[in-house]
DNA sequence: GATAAGATACCTCCCGGTCGGTATATAGAG
DNA sequence: CTCTATATACCGACCGGGAGGTATCTTATC
């Protein structure tokens, strides 16, 4: 995969100018998952990706802008994803365990990005900031929406207000990423019918059942 | 207070050393939870708590020795109040729910502590490090040995794994920080007692009662 | 030649940390 | 009580280094 090793310069030829982009993009993914944002300084994530400041300024504005593309791409993923679910036409109940799925699922499979934008979203001002914000309080809107129209159907109990349904759930999920070992013997989807099953049917042994 | 190495020392009666320190603890408190540690110079600090460097340097070995100290005196005070819950003679259930409340109310006191110990625990290294760590592992396991005991006295349904609810727990507590307003019209105890019914009773309305 | 892609040298700023000095309070000697 | 020695508490000028960012030049493609 990584056919680009010239610490020369000489371009190959079919050299391609994307690929030294990803290849920016992919080195901060793992510098600053590993060692975070301001610990993380331009001259590591250049000498990573084998190439030099002149092209990291080529490709973005400054180190804060490669911050907001990492997250970027992963918030409008996620977005995406969430919207095909409260749009489908399960039922509501179905579209909160394919949400919770849905967000475990993005810890497991994009640990980088998710650790990036846990932890390294202070470190966005102004518009990027705004913007990064605005996203995810579009993904949180949409479990809440979920929540909200499983309540008023019926199927979810109403003297827990769907905003702290949401927040728990929200919370646990996230949470995740603090624990869970990709390479670990529990798969995430047993992780999200366990944590489905927890919210939905609850703890406690009763004599209903 | 952890003095290792000391050579005889005193205070002096009319000084007041303590309030100093406490100025520069508070000082950062504040700025750790707005800006991040990177982004807090220490003389950022010091002008906050119109002291010096020398004030400073004097009383912490190093930027990282206050960020330690700030973290530390946190996790000691939330380790005494769970293992006084986890020592009494409640029943498992009852003390996970008081468990829940210590953790959310944490949260809604301490939120500069919260702030900083979930969000700049990595800017600690070596053995600072593996001391909150190891702080918060033990937290965590009296959470975790709690929700076992209650799996184990049948109180708790034993086809999720203790180990699983117990972050599904801390999850949600947790991830509180993040959108909890103290200010606002819900208090804490509330937000505990929905989330403790939320996961022990479940949000499923079914027809079996 | 125009333009894109990238290399290299360089700039300014400010960070954490140091270090010599000073002021204050107490303890002990006389 | 005074005088002095000493430890504490604090000050603030200073430092080396590395940070993010820029200017300018070179090379490749059309």
């Amino acid at each position: 995969m990584v056919e680009k090793k010239s610490s020369r310069r000489r371009w190959p030829e079919g050299y391609d100018p994307a690929g030294t982009r990803r290849q920016l993009v992919d080195s901060a993914l793992r510098l600053f998952e590993e060692r975070g944002f301001d610990r993380t300084s331009l001259q590591q994530i250049v000498e990573d990706a084998e190439l030099t400041k002149g092209a990291f300024y080529h490709h973005f504005q400054s180190k804060e802008d490669l911050l907001w593309q990492i997250q970027d791409e992963y918030l409008e993923s996620q977005l995406k994803d969430a919207r095909k679910i409260v749009e489908s036409d399960a039922a509501p109940v179905e579209q909160i365990r394919a949400l919770i799925f849905l967000s475990l699922e993005g810890v497991a499979k994009h640990r980088p990005h998710v650790a990036i934008f846990q932890q390294e979203r202070r470190n966005l001002t102004g518009e990027r900031l705004e913007d990064v914000t605005r996203k995810r309080d579009e993904v949180d809107a949409l479990f809440n929406e979920t929540i909200t129209r499983a309540v008023d159907a019926g199927d979810l109990r109403d003297d827990i207000s769907p905003r702290l349904i949401t927040f728990g759930i929200l919370g646990m999920c996230a949470w995740a990423f603090q624990w869970f070992n990709p390479r670990g013997t529990m798969k995430i989807k047993d992780v999200a019918d366990q944590f489905s099953a927890m919210i939905l049917d609850g703890l406690i042994v009763d004599s209903r059942n």
